[in-house]
Parts: structure tokens; sequence; C-alpha cells
DNA sequence: CCATTTAGATACATACGTGTATGTATCCAA
DNA sequence: TTGGATACATACACGTATGTATCTAAATGG
């Protein structure tokens, strides 16, 4: 505002406006897509110009990857999370209530997790989301599996569980709770719902008979 | 392409064309995203020009619209399928097995629906794809919360459930499920799965402590 | 059989986003 | 103090998407 030509700072001044460059496009993606604001908007919204981004940036992709790497997507939330607590069954629910928790009550989360799961396409050329996406998905199925997996060795869950089956479910039912709370945030109470949605979810993989090996349709 | 100076045939060829436009739009869509592709890339699958689209259209935000117009979502699809087979607790587990198994089985329904979840972005300013699926998902839920609703009073689901609770959780779930069958539907045997899916969430739930009213975690 | 209408192609003006090149002022090192 | 390096702004050239206007030929109505 004040400055007219701010020329180099020191170095910290620089990383300070790339985090607001970031923080800018942050705001534009959520509120008009990704694709749509050109790097203009981005760093009119920073107030600054053009040139800043191309600084900090090689262009608009990766920009938006940048994005994505300051945001821990659930995959690595959840290895990064603290998993040593209880059996591996409440370590499974707590895995739940985390992912569902965090989505109610961390704002930032909530955002980046909009504007990934809605507010850009996720296209095979553009890599960057697309792979992060997957990534995700097979981590963060692959941690609950090793867990329930644990929770039938320690007699827990039913033995002739179809893991594979109960799992691509859970976390499926996870992840759509997830989606549906950033749309309809304003209608819902979040916080309130994710504990009992936990417990339901864990109380179905444990006792729904379709999820046994060879079942058949109760 | 044999074609020079394709010129007005008869009213029924203009109106196929129209279809084929829209044919071309939703490939091009599902590969490509609906933002990046330009009117021209599009009237070029078809064989055509931009000239055609803007015959029939008015502009790229129109001719999406008239492709969302020919395509049920599934609130639409929910409530023109009949309705009429069974107890009410039947008729909420099969309508989240249809829409489950139409996901799995019916292509031209999984394009359109990747479309929807995945290849456009979800804004305000759009209106089109945010009202219908605001309009979807009330639709459905309405009509699940009716069916479970009368469930409980033909003494077939537990009088004290937290219905608001429940369908908002089944909702999410089946919805969940579909998108990410959409997502992955390489890796994995959809029309298998859809049948123990909708047993588990129906049993869910009928039977999770969670859900019932005044309930504390289990 | 002629006039009108219309499906679709083509041409053109305009706007806009991008990438890069250049300018400028500050910071740091010698 | 001076010269290089760097952060950011500004200016320019280019490609491209859009909307509209014009052109054509065929079909329809009288």
């Amino acid at each position: 505002m004040g400055q007219d030509h701010v020329a180099r700072r020191t170095k910290e001044d620089a990383a300070r406006t790339r985090e607001e460059l970031l923080d800018a496009a942050e705001e534009v993606f959520l509120e008009r897509g990704v694709s749509r604001p050109s790097l203009c908007d981005i760093a009119a919204r920073a107030g600054l110009t053009r040139g800043a981004i191309y600084v900090h940036f090689e262009n608009k992709a990766d920009l938006f990857s940048a994005l994505l790497d300051r945001f821990l997507l659930p995959a690595e939330a959840l290895s990064s999370w603290n998993p040593e607590a209880g059996t591996p069954l409440q370590r499974l629910h707590a895995a739940c209530l985390y992912l569902m928790r965090e989505t109610a009550e961390d704002a930032h989360w909530r955002r980046m997790l909009d504007i990934v799961f809605h507010k850009c396409e996720k296209l095979e050329e553009n890599g960057a989301i697309v792979q992060r996406l997957r990534a995700s998905r097979s981590g963060t199925m692959a941690h609950m599996e090793g867990l329930l997996r644990e929770a039938i060795a320690a007699g827990d869950a039913p033995s002739d569980l179809d893991v594979g089956l109960a799992i691509e479910l859970l976390h499926a039912c996870v992840v759509g709770t997830m989606s549906q709370w950033l749309v309809h945030a304003r209608d819902v109470d979040l916080a309130a719902h994710a504990a009992p949605f936990a417990d339901a979810l864990v109380h179905m993989v444990l006792t729904a008979p379709s999820l046994r090996r060879a079942a058949d349709a109760g």
C-alpha cells in the first residue's frame, strides 16, 4: 500500500511474500476455482503484480503444486499423526474420527480440501492433483487395512471379515462424508456429527454380515 | 470431412447434429475437463465448426447446461425410478443399491457422473452444476428419509433412530462410494461390490447405537 | 418455381492471459 | 563506497478464445 517501489528486501521478506502469494492463491482458488483466475488476479489479491509470481514460481501449475505441497493431504497427515494410542481397533476408529473431526474443526484444512475436492478439475494431464489424490487414497487405505488386520489378529474383529471389501467401503464412506460436509458446511453441525459417524462406520465394519468372506446378501 | 458446404438439411438432421454436438462435448469434457477445451475443440470432435455450436447454443455454459439437462441426476432418476416394490425398508435398500449398481453398470451415467464429480469446478457463479447438485442431494435425502420414517412406522427400524443423522451419513456414504468408484473404476469390480455395500450400509443404519437419539459413543 | 428461412462455414474484431525482456531500487560483499 | 545480485514492477509480443457478422446452399411455403 504505502510502498511505491518495493525492491529486494531481505531474504526472509522474500520468503514471506512467497507465502503471501500462496495465501492469495488459496483464497482466489477457493472463491473462483483453479482454472479461471489469471495469475494477475492472484498477484493482485496479494497486493502484488504478476512479476512477483514469476520470481517464485514457473507458472500457474507450479504455483498450484506448491500450494498442495504446503498442505498435508490426509495420507501424510494420517502417517505423521501420532498413531500409538490404544488397541488397533481403537486406532482405526481414531483415524476415521481424526479425518472427519479435522475436516470439521481445522478451517485451513477444510479450505484446501474444498479446493481439491470441488474447485479443481482432476485430469490425468494435470498430474499434480491426480497423483496426490491417488497417493492419499492408497496411503490411507493401507494404513486402515493394517490396523484392521491387527484388530482381527487381536480378536477385536471377526476373523472371516473381507478386509479389502471392508476397507474400500470404510474409506469411501469417510471420504464421502468429508466431501459432503465441505459442500454443506453451513447446514450441518460437523463437529457434533463426527463422533457418531465414526462409531457407526466402525460398528458397520465389525458387524455387517455382507462384509464377511463368502457372505451372501443379508 | 468430405462435405464442403453442408447447409441446412432437414429439421431432424439439425436435431441430430445437436445431439452429436452434445455427444462430442461429453467426450471432450470427460477427457480434458470442462474449462480448458474451447468450443472449437468440441465442434471439431463432432466434425463441425464453431458456427454449428452457436446455432444450437448460446455459449459454453449453455452447452454444458444442455448436457446436464440430457442427464438425469440421481435425484430425478430416483424419483422416476419405480419405487413401488416391497416394504419401505426394502425400498430404501433398493434405492441405495440402485444408485451404486447404476454407477457400476451404466457407462453413460458413469461418464456424466465423472464429469460432474471430478471434471468440473463447482462454483457458485456457475449456477448450472451447483444448483443441480443441491437439488439432487436434497431430493435424494428427502426420498430416503421418507422411506426410513415409513420403515420405522412399520416397525422395521428402531423407533429411537435419529433419522436426520442416519440419512446424512447414509447419503454421504452412497455418494462417496459412487465418487470413489468413478476414480478407481479399473481397480475394483464395481458390480460385485454394490450389493454387499448396500447391505452393509442399511445394516449400519438399523443397528448402529450411535445413530439413536440421545446416544453416546459406543 | 420463386422467395424466404435456416443450418452451418467462414471471416473478422476484440479481449485476455501468458511468457519474457527490461527497468529499478534495494541488499550484500569486498 | 562500489559493483553485483536479487525482488519485484512494467512493457511488449504472441497465441488463442470469444462473439458477431457475413456468406452459402438447401429446404420449405406459397
